[in-house]
DNA sequence: GGAATTTAATGGTATATGCCACTATATTTG
DNA sequence: CAAATATAGTGGCATATACCATTAAATTCC
């Protein structure tokens, strides 16, 4: 009986997850210290100025969040000046979102206490085991992920 | 400068681990189907089914979440009838978070759901790579874990 | 070309989660 | 034992994230 519920808390990949990533949300929000900025933002930031311009929806996808939860999220960023959008040229629906000036910048200045804090987690866990683990879970939150999870269960359920 | 930015955003474990929670979110969360839970939820009740009567701060540390952080979390369902808080016997600042028999029968019930949903997980990752992922995870999620990541900061930062 | 359908974004509502300040108890200390 | 300190919860506020309904613009189909 204990065993059962056991077995499922520790077997449940998507509690497993979460975990993980309540701990990992603080240890490298600390590293982003006396900035104001949260370690999603500094990642959304990233994300922006990696893609160079994308639309809500091609930054949502990339970021494996819906498109409402992304605008929502962008926009602290926006009212701080840090992000803007501009309406694309071909297709009026899109908007496209970039970097001000400053949001480069203090993207810029929070690489290193980023590099930092991938350090430390790289010491503690090693290279491998850390380089193995961000494979399997970009795999995970990949497209193809979800179409061979959706597929799995074309049979049972 | 493009392959620096690209590297950040690849090798951030905790964004990597932020992208796969949503997805699973996603994923488990369909799962629960029909019924007003949340994959979260049914995950917080399983972990107070399985702890039997805890306080709310032995919850949030096996949640690895923050004590105020479950407090909200736990209003919905206490709302709605899943959940019930009694003080302690000795301690009368802590209190014991414990499901109704509502609760217990809710949970009872999406076990089968739940157990769907990780078969699926587990097809598509293999049952190898899946174990071993929740076998890092929850090392990444653990005390020890972040004790060895502070200690990896007393040099520089 | 105009109606039906699809797509991008927005706004509302609800849960998820964290930080801080504050209260009520307990525990430690002088 | 009383004062100082530490611990468990609570409530407020802010961001994170999802779903739904709606709007506006594009695309597809007679």
């Amino acid at each position: 009986m204990e065993k059962i519920e056991n077995s499922i808390w520790m077997n449940c990949s998507s509690s497993s997850v979460r975990r993980a990533s309540r701990q990992l949300g603080q240890l490298y929000g600390d590293a982003m210290g006396l900035t104001d900025l949260r370690g999603t933002q500094f990642t959304l930031l990233t994300q922006i100025r990696y893609l160079d311009e994308p639309t809500q929806k091609m930054l949502a996808q990339a970021m494996v969040m819906d498109l409402s939860a992304l605008g929502h999220t962008l926009k602290p960023l926006i009212r701080d000046g840090l992000v803007e959008l501009a309406p694309d040229e071909k297709d009026r629906r899109a908007k496209r979102v970039r970097l001000t000036p400053e949001g480069l910048a203090r993207q810029t200045e929070l690489v290193g206490q980023w590099q930092e804090a991938q350090r430390r987690f790289d010491a503690v866990l090693g290279a491998e085991k850390s380089a193995e683990l961000r494979r399997t879970l970009a795999f995970v939150a990949s497209e193809e992920f979800a179409k061979a999870y959706a597929a799995a269960g074309k049979k049972g359920d």
